[in-house]
DNA sequence: TCGTCGTGCAATTATGTGGTTGCAGATCGA
DNA sequence: TCGATCTGCAACCACATAATTGCACGACGA
């Protein structure tokens, strides 16, 4: 069942922020995103443990955020633009309902309390 | 434009897709992006306690999500879109020059070894 | 072949956090 | 004033998780 040639599964949008919402886990995308790199080779530069890495690169992988690569006996990651971009769009797009439906309940009740903008009374 | 009356604080980005990362808090944020709503109104829709509402509204209040207005005794919070478009468009920024700078790495790494793309060998 | 390097798995620990209950204080309606 | 709510604070519990160390296995280089 798993013909998938990369990820093909979208990763449930609270997942995908979880990854990114781990400071460590940030550092280590935005560094891939500058080159590719293998959880040893970034040992060198983190101040945490290969093995702390390799998992935290297994949650980024889990989220779609990076995607592994194997050059002989090393995996080297790299981070997926595409999948930040996705979220963002969807993010976006989530958002943009709301203001504008916000804006008119606001307006709603201030109508319903002219006088009382701000400290409406419950008596109607 | 400048003159927010209350949230002027950016928030770290982490910060803020930690706050999007659970899904209780997911779900909170988008019914207040349907209707504002105190913590008390929403422990009557949610499963979980007045409490434990409160302290998710508190996440999502410190990472500029959502705002909360008096009105009378009770804390009507309501959703912030901008801040959600502002995160989707940080996010974006971000991932825009990856794509294109692994790209020329790969490039660069078959062009190296043009006889063994894929599985290159380190002889030589 | 042998040594080295990189990965994978397992057990352990410490801290964070989402959730609960309980109680005190403030405010509204009658 | 009195009762009913709604908020706010605090202690507490259970579970998730970020990180550690240790060891075994496999692939590369000499």
């Amino acid at each position: 069942m798993s013909a998938a040639p990369s990820e093909a599964r979208p990763a449930p949008l609270t997942a995908v922020f979880a990854a990114l919402g781990d400071d460590t886990r940030w550092q280590i995308l935005v560094r891939l995103g500058a080159e590719p790199a293998s959880a040893s080779a970034l040992s060198t530069e983190f101040p945490i443990s290969r093995q702390a890495l390799a998992k935290q690169l297994e949650v980024l992988r889990g989220a779609g955020l990076v995607e592994a690569e194997r050059h002989g006996r090393e995996l080297r990651y790299r981070a997926i633009g595409a999948a930040l971009g996705e979220a963002a769009r969807r993010l976006e797009r989530v958002a943009s309902g709301w203001d504008e439906r916000l804006a008119a309940i606001k307006a709603a009740a201030e109508a319903a309390a002219p006088a009382e903008a701000g400290a409406e009374r419950h008596r109607e």
